[in-house]
DNA sequence: AAAATGAGAATGAACGTTCACTCCCAGTAA
DNA sequence: TTACTGGGAGTGAACGTTCATTCTCATTTT
């Protein structure tokens, strides 16, 4: 009974969210307005706001929902047999795999996260979150002996990061950027600044 | 005389748009209103709009001058004595040396591109030209013998804007990211990747 | 005088949000 | 069964505000 009431509400608040993303992914945060959504989400606008008391509420919620994805694709990597392989899977995963919409939002929170504080506060909480993260997985990998041991980890995972933003804004900006291709040639690279310098490092393939 | 007038009609319009500049900077293009800009201007709408004819004509003014700008940094590194030399020149310029501001509009007009059709074909326009003069300067490096020459130039050139675009973002994004730190591991990642395999990369210094 | 330059109030559209109201239905008393 | 009722779900017109742009008129320059 209760529960089902629970489980009402948060599903409509989901669908509510699915019609924001995409509204947001076609047209900016700025430029889908209420009613927009409210038409994707076939639903009032009286209505909505039964569930989301605002528009910057809707941008706060999908970037929640954002972060628990984002957590679930590390908790996946942490399994993977090693470093370098697991890095290669959450690259494609996050930098090829995803949809032209889902890269679309990321750089629409990203720029919002410039003007709006509440925003700011919360991605940066979020990549807080994913650098740490990032950290931890250097860290053990330091520890396995898989990577270099005389690293500026923080350093490195701010180079990780910022690769990860290169291509995701690369993707949403440049419409004949090719990440699928690209993408060999940066983990060729940053195989180049993680591992240890003993095992000569062989050549990337270049022509193919 | 004539010369005069339009001298006088372009500086006007130099200054409208350094003005435009700040309040982008500060407010993003959708929170910085024309009463801003007037404001900061010290000039009144109508007079404004006798030399702008819309707020996008501004957004494309600014773009126009950075395109000019960013062409003739490139001028610069053409002079440099060595490949790398002048890469590392062109990467401290482009993402070390610039105001907060200057990154922060540069953030704004990519953000923009996504949206506005117009803005976003001037956009691609400027990041072509950037695109081919970073592929002139790897052709020209590697027909010196100061890269490898098995290199697809093309994704090479992606991978350098890509770090380009992750840095900048980095920096108007998170303020505790902090660039001077980072940009040695960026080159000495990307040395790794175009540096001829042939002379042993030297270990980069990462204890500091 | 005529043209260029400037000011600032006015305009009209768009937007996020609110509000008064309707609809639907489970629960219950007769 | 039927009639009543309380409240959550949902509606959509309206509100106040903001904003880009335009209009009208004053001042300065040629």
């Amino acid at each position: 009974m209760l529960e089902t009431k629970a489980q009402r509400q948060s599903d409509r608040r989901a669908e509510i969210l699915d019609a924001a993303e995409r509204c947001f992914a076609r047209a900016g945060f700025h430029r889908a307005s209420m009613q927009d959504i409210c038409g994707e989400a076939a639903m009032s606008p009286g209505n909505l706001y039964r569930y989301f008391p605002s528009k910057e509420a809707l941008i706060a919620g999908i970037c929640e929902r954002n972060r628990a994805e984002a957590v679930a694709s590390f908790a996946l990597v942490d399994q993977a047999p090693e470093f370098f392989e697991g890095l290669a899977g959450l690259a494609r995963h996050h930098l090829v795999d995803r949809t032209e919409d889902e890269v679309a939002l990321c750089a629409e929170i990203m720029a919002e996260s410039r003007r709006h504080p509440d925003i700011a506060q919360l991605y940066q909480g979020i990549e807080k979150d994913i650098r740490d993260r990032i950290a931890g997985l250097l860290k053990q990998a330091a520890g396995r002996d898989e990577i270099r041991n005389d690293l500026d980890l923080d350093a490195a995972a701010s180079v990780l990061m910022l690769l990860g933003d290169g291509m995701s804004w690369r993707r949403s900006v440049d419409p004949s950027f090719d990440a699928e291709k690209v993408l060999p040639l940066i983990l060729a690279m940053v195989r180049g600044l993680l591992a240890k310098p003993d095992r000569d490092a062989p050549a990337h393939g270049a022509k193919s």
